[in-house]
RNA sequence: GGCCCCAUAGUCUAGCGGUCAGGACGUUGCCCUCUCACGGCAAUAACACGGGUUCGAAUCCCGUUGGGGCUGCCA
């Protein structure tokens, strides 16, 4: 049975590169029918952090990339490693180098002054056994084996072709720390070997690493799996993906409004081709992924493309899930009032109901992020709104004519509010709203944006008839005495 | 520096010896229209370069250039 599994190392929060890795392992499990397992890689106890692993868990969580087994940790196994280590060199495959780190700086310093590769220069590679002092600090090294001829390699699914490299560019590296923790490269193995993981897909920073890992199967007797690296996720500027670029992990595109789903879609596609297929569910990804149709070279990041993926899968869920994933949302959409300072009513959560649900559903198409979102319905979810003089540009109030049509059209249109039956839905306000308008030989072109200006305090808002249901007769009514007031005050 | 990986439009990609080099995002234009969007239609733009192999190369080989990675008692 094939078995998969995500290695992060908790040092930091679940990266966009680290998703689709997970999400490769992920597909390619599940579409053979076998398992995804994860497993924490914190034996760098200096920066592994509990933090980190709780933001990795929930966001595998939240992407619906759930592992088929409880998680394994590295840090609870160190016997484990300790015994393989043991075995290594009792077989003479590894060594005990009790070189200081002083002492290896030294040498590192000379080989490359030297113009030569700063390898391990083999001072303890063959200790007499009166030379060797376990008590002495030292760390474990693997032997490698040195012959001109000697290469080690593996296949790479991906790529489908060998990388060999010869054994005299493989240092003797260490594969278990003085304080007695393994190193990635021993651990690694173990656990893979351990865990029966069948295939290794991984980012290509890999690819140097195997032909040492691979060395390790074979001193241990293990059969090394299939690997299968993939390239990397690089920035607008061509630069490997990192901080600097801006959103990086999960938990930014969580709060900043996007879906799962969207995430998923945009990630897996980076890199994976399905024909020319663009839209994926998670069902769709297991049914047609494979490993045969990951591409080769890199990947830029394109945050116009994740938009529009997002705006797709916000048009295609319904309102609710869209309203309980903004209330989800860690940090708040952060209204802002006139002066653009965030206020605290952004603490507010957003009830479910029909007016709600209507104007969600005619802000989907409106917003690329359910921060978006959020920040339109400002005029919905708020009562103090605020005009300014700009939103006046255009209706021509210097000449008093203007001015007193407009605001006799605004007193009519309160007439029309108060006539509307109580339960009017978006559909009997449409009706009576252009019957009235007609009825005054005024068309809407002409009226709308004065009463969306009047109702939202924007210029732009969704349609006219949305947004009188969703602020209901009382609160529009009250919106256009508000507006008429402010039209006085601003001009005289 | 050494070793390894990669190379189709601005971006993601299809292609796997013979195609008008296809799709998507973006961009531009038009249509729709109460604003803004959505949607519809159309347009734009690519085989990095140089050698081979072949009747024929985006496709195979070599080199150049460019990009990325590794070169830790990080992973």
């Amino acid at each position: 049975m094939i078995k998969t599994r995500f290695a992060p190392s908790p040092t930091g929060f679940l990266h966009i590169g680290g998703v689709r890795t997970a999400l490769f392992n992920y597909l390619f499990a599940k579409h053979s029918g076998g398992k995804f397992v994860l497993r924490i890689e914190d034996t760098d106890l200096e920066r592994s952090l509990k933090e980190y692993e709780k933001d990795i868990i929930d966001s595998l969580n939240w992407l619906g990339i759930n592992s088929d087994e409880e998680a394994v940790h590295q840090s609870k196994r160190f016997d484990i490693y300790r015994s393989y280590c043991g075995r290594l060199t009792t077989n003479r495959h590894a060594y005990n180098c009790y070189c200081s780190e002083e002492l290896l700086e030294e040498d590192r310093n000379r080989l490359i002054s030297e113009g030569k590769k700063p390898m391990y220069v083999g001072r303890c590679r063959n200790l007499k056994p009166e030379e060797e002092n376990p008590a002495k600090p030292h760390v474990v090294r693997f032997k490698v084996e040195r012959g001109d001829n000697l290469t080690t390699g593996f296949r790479d699914m991906i790529r489908d072709q060998y990388v060999v490299v010869s054994n005299n560019e493989i240092d003797d590296f260490v594969i278990m720390r003085a304080d007695g923790v393994p190193t990635y490269n021993f651990a690694v193995v173990i656990d893979d070997a351990l865990m029966n993981i069948t295939h290794i897909i991984r980012g290509d920073d890999h690819i140097s690493n195997t032909p040492k890992q691979v060395l390790i199967y074979n001193a241990l007797g293990f059969t090394p799996p299939e690997f299968a690296h993939v390239s990397m996720i690089l920035g607008e500027d061509g630069k490997r993906l990192s901080k600097r670029h801006g959103a990086t992990s999960v938990k930014h595109y969580k709060n900043g409004g996007f879906l799962p789903e969207a995430l998923n879609n945009y990630l897996v596609r980076l890199g994976w081709s399905y024909g020319n297929e663009e839209i994926f569910s998670m069902e769709d990804m297991i049914k047609h992924f494979s490993l045969k149709n990951i591409n080769r070279s890199s990947a830029v990041f394109n945050m116009e493309k994740l938009l529009w993926l997002n705006s797709h899968y916000i048009k295609s869920s319904p309102p609710e899930r869209l309203i309980n994933m903004i209330n989800d949302m860690d940090v708040d959409a952060g209204v802002k009032d006139a002066n653009g300072k965030r206020t605290r009513k952004r603490r507010l959560k957003i009830e479910a109901g029909d007016k709600t649900a209507s104007l969600i559903e005619a802000l989907k198409p409106r917003s690329k992020t359910l921060r978006e979102m959020k920040e339109k319905m400002h005029f919905y979810l708020y009562d103090d709104i605020t005009y300014n003089g700009s939103l006046l540009s255009g209706f021509n109030f210097n000449d008093g004519e203007n001015l007193n049509k407009e605001v006799s059209f605004l007193n009519e249109f309160m007439l029309f509010l108060e006539s509307l039956p109580d339960n009017s839905g978006v559909n009997l306000i449409k009706e009576r709203f252009n019957s009235f308008l007609s009825g005054h030989n005024w068309t809407l072109k002409e009226k709308a944006m004065i009463i969306r200006i009047a109702l939202t305090g924007e210029k732009v808002s969704p349609g006219i008839y949305e947004v009188i249901y969703a602020l209901g007769k009382k609160r529009s009514g009250g919106r256009i005495l508000k507006f008429i007031d402010f039209i006085h005050n601003y001009l005289f």
